[in-house]
DNA sequence: TCTGGGGTCCTAGGACCC
DNA sequence: TCTGGGGTCCTAGGACCC
């Protein structure tokens, strides 16, 4: 027996739910985004496989996605159908007696002690299957960052194992934003570092890496190519630390009294989202796209916590009183930020998955 | 036909206090 | 008159993820 991390992932979730309620779509190219118009702003949140063959893929502006397939079904976003089913997959992960940790709509982190991990995660894929007829793929891992790297070697519908001993032969010569956590940008800072596999990574001198990325970013770069990540997973239920609405619109706004109005309109919807949350907002923060997609925010801290509508209101009216650029916006939100309940424990770091020591005195190596 | 919306965490600089 | 460090908090921005 052993505790293995899984990390359950449904394929191509969002497009799948709607090839379940549109059976005449299965085979087709769905893709679901915005309000489902592709003349519209918007991105893609998920194309299904037949997509994703011509090009198309989350992210993607829907109006490229457009241009690149005429002919695909394009579909608006329906969050609650989404999460209903969400549910139903997440309770079916926790019957089976598991540590569960959700992830997001369609990922979860399972944790387990068992002998066989495989047959435990094609037991579970096959239980999901049974109860909503939707895939995932099953990653296995001996810890977080290797299930959910493994995942993705699985896809579709397939299970995947990854450990300590094959990190660096299926890994190593990878480049380093195959990693959890590293993006295109820090790839880019990481190329000019002549650093552009995660084994040159996790060969790396950690103390460069903070001088270059920051104290903590730097020897956590190096620590995630060498694979150390979380082992426990926390069923605990999620607790939001901020709610946000934000807003861009289908023509840029240049009349800025237009702009104290909408700004006014989304901190009423969001006073209503705070509505169901039992804690106050201790501050509301409005941020503005400008038209050449400069994205900029303002804050205040509000005198004492509160959920009241006019108070958001106010706040969020003096928090936009702060830009003083009169240039034509795209979207508009506001924030509200919630007193941190939770404290890091001193001198450390939580990220995600890990919690990893402050690194002033290099223990990893 | 550029680039959504919901979040999280870290960084760096300045304020402020001792 | 000039000049310390250390600590913490706050704020805005950046990167990343789903």
């Amino acid at each position: 027996m052993g505790w293995w991390v899984l990390h359950v992932d449904l394929d191509q979730f969002i497009a799948a739910v709607e090839v379940l309620r549109h059976p005449e779509l299965r085979g087709r190219p769905v893709v679901v985004g915005g309000d489902g118009d592709p003349t519209k702003r918007g991105v893609v949140s998920t194309a299904s496989y037949e997509a994703r063959e011509h090009g198309v893929h989350s992210g993607l502006p829907l109006r490229t996605a457009a241009k690149r397939l005429p002919d695909a079904v394009f579909l608006p976003v329906d969050r609650e159908a989404y999460e209903e089913i969400s549910e139903t997959v997440m309770a079916v992960l926790r019957s089976s007696g598991a540590v569960v940790e959700v992830l997001g709509w369609d990922e979860a982190f399972v944790g387990v002690e068992t002998s066989d991990p495989e047959a435990f995660a094609r037991s579970l894929a096959a239980r999901v299957r049974a109860e909503t007829r939707l895939d995932c793929t099953v990653g296995i891992g001996e810890n977080k960052l290797q299930a959910k790297i493994a995942t993705g070697f699985g896809k579709p519908a397939g299970v995947f194992r990854l450990t300590f001993a094959s990190w660096f032969s299926v890994l190593g010569d990878r480049p380093v934003d195959a990693l959890w956590g590293i993006g295109a940008k820090t790839a880019k800072k990481l190329a000019g570092l002549g650093i552009h596999t995660v084994r040159e990574l996790a060969a790396a001198d950690p103390d460069a890496l903070a001088s270059e990325f920051g104290p903590m970013t730097g020897p956590w770069l190096v620590l995630l190519a060498c694979v150390r990540g979380d082992v426990e997973v926390d069923a605990s239920p999620y607790v939001a630390k901020a709610h946000g609405r934000e807003e861009t619109f289908q023509r840029n706004i240049a009349d800025w009294s237009r702009v104290q109005a909408e700004v006014a309109r989304i901190a009423g919807l969001l006073a209503g989202d705070l509505a169901s949350e039992p804690r106050p907002a201790v501050r509301v923060v409005v941020k503005v796209r400008y038209a050449p997609f400069v994205t900029e925010s303002h804050g205040v801290t509000l005198a004492s916590p509160s959920s009241d509508a006019g108070v958001i209101a106010v706040a969020a009216s003096q928090a936009l009183g702060r830009f003083t650029g009169r240039r034509p916006v795209r979207l508009l939100g506001v924030r509200a930020e919630f007193g941190s309940s939770l404290r890091l424990f001193p001198g450390g770091r939580v990220i995600g998955w890990s919690r990893v020591p402050r690194p002033s005195r290099q223990p990893w190596l």
